[in-house]
Order: C-alpha cells, then sequence, then structure tokens
DNA sequence: AAGCAACCTGAGTTCAGTTCAGTTTGACTG
DNA sequence: CAGTCAAACTGAACTGAACTCAGGTTGCTT
C-alpha cells in the first residue's frame, strides 16, 4: 500500500509541486485557508503567483489535492495498524492510537482537513477540482467504513454489545477528527496523554 | 435568562433584520457559506444587495451574529436543562437529551456553526465584526465550561472516576457537535435515535 | 545545436463584496 | 394635515484577490 506522499515521483525534476503543498500545508494550516492569499504561498515558494496554475487549476484545487492526501494517509494508517491483529478490543486501541500518531505537518493536514470538511459537500464546475473532491469524499467514506467495520466485526465476535455499528463508527471518529479543532503543539496537554484518554474513551463506549 | 433569538425586539417596525438571518441560515446551511452569494441573500429577503449593510456591516458580520446566537441558545438550553439537577449521571443525561432538542432551523445553525467554526481563531480587522467574533469565543468557553464544571461536580462527588475534565469534556461536546456535520432530517436515522445513542456513549464515556 | 516540453511571467480580466452619494418611506410632532 | 427626521433603501462606481492570456525562458534530449 503507497503511503500518500507529499513528494509524487511522477514529477519532473525541476517541479516546484511539494514546495508548493507544503507552503499551503503551512499557511492554510496556521492562517486558514480563507484567510491565506493564494500569492502568499506562491511568494514563500518563491514563484510568481500565475506559476501556481502550471500546477494546480486553482487555490480550491490545492486545498482539495491536501485533503485528498490526508485522508489517504489516515486510511493506510489504519489499515496498517490494524493489519495483524484479531482481537477487538486490542484492534481499536491501537487504531486509536495510529490516529494519534502523526507528526506537526500532518497535524497541520487534520487541521486543514477538518475545518474545509465542508467544501466535499458540494459540487465543484471544474473537472480537476471535482475529481480530487469526488476521490476525497470516497476515501471519507472508507476511513468511516474501517471505523464501521471494526465495529462490526467485533460485535458478531460477540466482544461489543450490539449497537448501529455506523452511527457508532461516525461518532468515535468525531470525537477523534474533533481534536485537530483544539489541539496545538504549543499546548499545555502532550497529544500521548489526549490519545491516551481518548483511547480510555473509545473502549467504554464500544465495549461496554 | 433571556433565550437567544432572530427576532431582536429593539428592532424597528420596519426592520429586515430578521429576515435577512433567516434568509442567511436558510441558504448559509443549505450551500454553505461560501458558495452562497450574499446578493441570493438579499434576492430571497427582497431587497437590493446594498440595503444589507444597512443591517450588517459585511458578509461576515452576519455569519458570525448567526454564529453567536447559536452558541447563546445552546449554552442557554445547557443552563436551563440542567437546572435543578443534582445526580450527575441524571445530569449528563439530560444535558445530551438537550442537545439535540432542536428544531430544523437549529439544525442549520449547528451546521453553519461547526462548519465556520475556525473563523473564530483569527482577528476581524472591522469593529463590529470583532465584537461578534470575541463574543462568540467567550460562548464557546462557557459552553466548554458548562460540560467541563458538569464533569468536575461528577469527579467530586464519586460519581464518576477521577480524569483530566477538561480533556474529556472536550471530548464528549466534540463527539455531540460532530453530528452536525453529517446528520440530515432526511436522512435514515432519525435525531431521536442519535440522541439515545450518544447519551450512552457519553455516560459510559465519563461513569465508567 | 536544434527541438521541445516543462516551467515561468507581466499585463489584463472577472466577479463577489463593498462603498458612495444620494433618494424614498412612513411614523411622529406641532 | 404639513413638515420633519431617522430608518430604510437604491444604482453606480470601486476594490482586491483569484484567475486568464499571450507569450518568454530554461534546460534536458537527441
Amino acid at each position: 500500500m503507497a503511503r500518500a506522499r507529499i513528494v509524487d515521483p511522477e514529477e519532473g525534476p525541476r517541479s516546484k509541486r511539494a514546495a508548493i503543498l507544503v507552503a499551503a500545508v503551512e499557511r492554510f494550516g496556521e492562517d486558514g485557508y480563507e484567510s491565506t492569499k493564494w500569492s502568499e504561498v506562491a511568494d514563500r515558494v518563491g514563484i510568481g503567483q500565475t506559476a501556481l496554475y502550471h500546477y494546480f487549476e486553482s487555490k480550491a484545487h490545492c486545498l482539495l489535492t491536501i485533503m485528498r492526501l490526508e485522508l489517504q494517509r489516515s486510511h493506510d494508517q489504519f489499515v496498517e495498524a490494524t493489519r495483524d491483529l484479531t482481537e477487538p478490543v486490542g484492534e481499536v486501541r491501537v487504531a486509536v492510537r495510529a490516529a494519534f500518531a502523526v507528526s506537526e505537518q500532518e497535524i497541520r493536514q487534520m487541521r486543514i482537513l477538518q475545518a474545509n470538511m465542508s467544501l466535499l459537500a458540494n459540487p465543484r464546475k471544474s473537472k480537476r477540482e471535482e475529481t480530487e473532491r469526488v476521490a476525497a469524499r470516497q476515501l471519507v467514506q472508507m476511513v468511516e467504513r474501517d471505523w464501521t467495520n471494526l465495529l462490526m466485526r467485533g460485535m458478531s465476535k460477540g466482544a461489543f454489545p450490539l449497537r448501529d455499528a455506523h452511527t457508532l463508527g461516525l461518532s468515535v471518529l468525531g470525537m477523534i477528527v474533533s481534536v485537530w479543532r483544539w489541539y496545538r503543539p504549543t499546548g499545555a496537554i502532550p497529544l500521548a496523554e489526549i490519545s491516551e484518554m481518548i483511547e480510555g474513551c473509545v473502549v467504554r463506549m464500544v465495549a461496554e
């Protein structure tokens, strides 16, 4: 399973696509998508504004790409973490831990993803944007299914009480990702502590 | 405790402020803030675009007002629901139920609030916008404190195991509000069922 | 060295949001 | 019931950030 990467090996050696994505993640993640000027990203990379359009059809296309890459990464990380396990409670624990085992760049990407999730609801006018949007939506559903399936397996094995796995899965996922709305690496509580607390909450939610 | 209302009794009889807020909630809630043209709201109300500026300094000012009103309502509803109770588990149950006892208009307002929460992070340039933003931020903290205090009371009474009440409160709140990201009244699952499921989850999370 | 595709640019366009410079409306006063 | 005044409104013009266009430059390939 190819881990989603900012650096695409298909790119030419002169390409600034990766640099643009990194700069955009930095700016969108710190100041927010709307309050970041597209030209600021160009300045950060050291190119003219119009050069951005060589790599992305629009500012929104860049944002959607960032979101899609992050969703792909989240899904891959879930799959990788839960690959070899068979004991439901252990699987849940490891999945929560995987969700919080992220770099600072990935934290920004999660924040961007959460803050702009509603962008995925409405169709886009341009083709390439719409392609990214649809891909991102499918990945959202895939991540939701990752959790739903995990819970259903646990229920059918008798490890978890029977409940609506879909609603429960969305609730678990909602709680996990809500952290990215307020967590800052500079904050008082270390991420490991949050992860541990959420892990316990999820286990009690689904297994009791 | 004055319940936050769209209709402000301070308004003159000819005022269209309430109509604008209702139309904006409708449009922002269905299509999203960014993809709604400010002039569409004017059309919906039946006035010229420039007339909007008689009531709101900007499109963002209107959005911030909607968010502030909804936060005020959420806080008031929490306080009202938990007023007379003293038994922690019962208080938690009633608080969750109150969070989901909302009209269709209020669902849209919650959706708008969740989708645009990140707008509250950065300062605004204009005075009136900044006033609304700061008020909204304080209300967010108030709602967070509502939950945190509820949990702390339960812990000190020995009804809940001792945990970091702040992080736990944010997690509970995050799970509850995450519903507004995906719930639609037309969906397969009725809100009452979701409310019940979340209520159980929250109780297991905090009381076990 | 020619060819050519990737990469880049300055000047100009677009469009939603906003400002401006007034005009209309209707409740209230004398 | 005429005059007044603030609230409510308007069409035309402005602004700024996203985007388009018509080319120009770079450096790898043969």
